[in-house]
RNA sequence: GGCCCCUUCAUCUAGCGGUCCAGGAUGCAAGGUUUUCAUCCUUGUCACAGGGGUUCGAGUCCCCUAGGGGUCACCA
């Protein structure tokens, strides 16, 4: 059985960083019908760990992601960390140093001043004296004294650490509160975790992982450590690189499954196909084929995936969706026409919606190249007869307004730019839009007589 | 700086020693379809970081150099 987790620490919202780690892990787990887990890392109580998890699983439900089990905190778990740091106390695996920050802070100044990497220099790892008084004291692990530590990466192959990298870390903090190393490796195994997806940047904390493994006797999980992403300027995607909570965008009019197939692809790929639905994913994703190298964000292509997903959508489910942003279609009776006139258009639904929009309503204002370029010539004279046709005709069907257009042309005997473009600025303002029989349908012959007649005022 | 990881078009990537004068996608450019715009279709543009090996043969294996990234907390 595969069990995977995604464990963020309470940042507040779920980065797409964070959800692309959290998809593998879940597509992996659930491709294998194996187990999904939460897990807040909060054992730094000075964050709040509950509306980050609503943040977390908000951004779940959106996109898709379930997970199994209740999520576990790791702040209400501090007995269960206390009681392995003190078995490991009592086997002499672990020891409490009495050095304090300001002597500590002191060592590091004086390696760094000679050159040398700081780190903690393993005074108290065989203290048998009195301690100093006054001190609260931290524990340190035992870690290896020389040697390699290694392990088999899912992705990156054999990693071999010396084992002088790896320092007597921190394990408990004076305070008596659990670290992060510690607790993570603690907290995987009593999971049962099999398969642990991560970001490159933990690729680190492997080795000390390791050592708590070995301490406690436990038997670690496979570790995959994905290549991160990085913005623009080639760097770790950080909070100051702009739209990285997962809702903005769903705000900018992303469709989730748009977001889920661009973060997929991003280190992951499977031959040369570009587009991949949840099922596909489900049944081709696999962590071995995650590329080793770091990836740039992208969102052009993100743009491109999201106008795909948007022309493949029902237009009963983008009517739904239009909602949030400022069109309501549920009421009209030419929703189809509405969508195929805009759908091709659109590369987010905040787009759509301004196409849809521009239809929709009276144009405020008439773009002024436009108006210069429409109206040459017997523009206006040709759109005040055409107005008469109309008045005349009374088209009802697209149809119909489709062939008074051509009948129109026909009998002028002019290109249809002619009527064409002046007639477009006149129902949206400007000279790109829907063609123009399905607007007219759309827009209803009486609002179309007004429109037309308010820029031939406006041109007067 | 030490250590670790990485390096194919601008970007995402295929490639797992010969079928690669390197393929797909996005972007960009041109053309076609079209009632403008968009869609769609076609074509084009653009890359194996550099240098040494190994081999009959290297984008693919090894080494070096360069570049990029990550990490070095009583944060996670």
């Amino acid at each position: 059985m595969v069990v995977t987790r995604f464990a963020p620490s309470p940042t507040g919202y779920l980065h797409i960083g964070g959800l692309r780690t959290a998809l593998f892990n879940w597509l992996w787990a659930r491709k294998n019908s194996g187990k999904f887990l939460l897990r807040i890392e909060d054992t730094d109580l000075s964050r709040n760990s509950e509306d980050a998890m609503k943040a977390i699983l908000e951004a779940f439900d959106w996109v898709g992601l379930n997970y199994d089990e209740e999520p576990i905190y790791q702040s209400k778990r501090f007995d269960i960390y206390k009681k392995y740091i003190d078995k490991l106390l009592q086997e002499g695996k672990a020891y409490k140093c009495y050095m304090s920050k300001e002597e500590l802070d002191k060592l590091r100044e004086e390696q760094i001043a000679r050159g040398e990497r700081p780190r903690y220099d393993r005074r108290y790892r065989d203290f048998k004296g009195t301690p100093p008084a006054g001190v609260k004291p931290v524990i340190r692990i035992k870690a290896p004294l020389d040697g390699v530590i290694e392990f088999e990466d899912g992705i990156k192959g054999k990693i071999k650490i010396d084992a002088s990298e790896v320092d007597d870390f921190i394990i408990a903090r004076s305070d008596g509160s659990p670290t992060y190393n510690f607790v993570v490796a603690i907290d995987d195994y009593l999971m049962g975790l099999t398969d642990v997806i991560r970001g490159d940047d933990h690729l680190y904390n492997t080795p000390k992982q390791l050592v708590v493994y070995n301490a406690l006797g436990f038997k670690p999980p496979k570790f995959y450590h994905v290549p991160l992403i990085h913005n623009e300027k080639g760097k770790k995607l950080s909070k100051r690189d702009g739209a990285l909570d997962v809702m903005e965008y769903k705000k900018e009019g992303f469709l989730p499954e748009a977001l889920i197939n661009f973060l997929v692809r991003l280190g992951w790929s499977h031959g040369d196909q570009e587009i991949f639905s949840i099922d596909e994913l489900l049944e081709l994703f696999d962590p071995k084929d995650i590329n080793k190298s770091a990836s740039s964000y992208n969102l052009d292509k993100l743009l491109w995936l999201n106008a795909h997903y948007i022309k493949n959508s029902s237009n009963e489910r983008l009517v739904k969706l239009l909602k949030d942003f400022g069109v309501d279609l549920e009421e009209s009776d030419k929703i189809d026409e509405i969508l195929e006139a805009t759908k091709s258009k659109a590369k987010t639904l905040k787009d759509l919606a301004a196409e849809i929009k521009k239809i929709l309503t009276e144009p405020k204002e008439y773009d002024k190249k436009a108006i210069k370029k429409a109206f040459k010539g017997e523009a206006k004279e040709l759109l005040e007869e055409f107005l008469e046709e109309l008045k005349r005709a009374k088209p009802k069907t697209k149809e119909e307004y489709h062939n008074i257009l051509q009948d129109f042309v026909a009998k002028k005997e002019i290109g249809f730019g002619k009527i064409g473009q002046p007639l477009r600025v006149a129902l949206i303002g400007n000279l790109s839009g829907p063609g123009l029989d399905e607007a007219m349908y759309i827009i209803g012959l009486d609002e179309v007589e007004r429109r037309v007649e308010k820029v031939l005022e406006e041109i007067e």
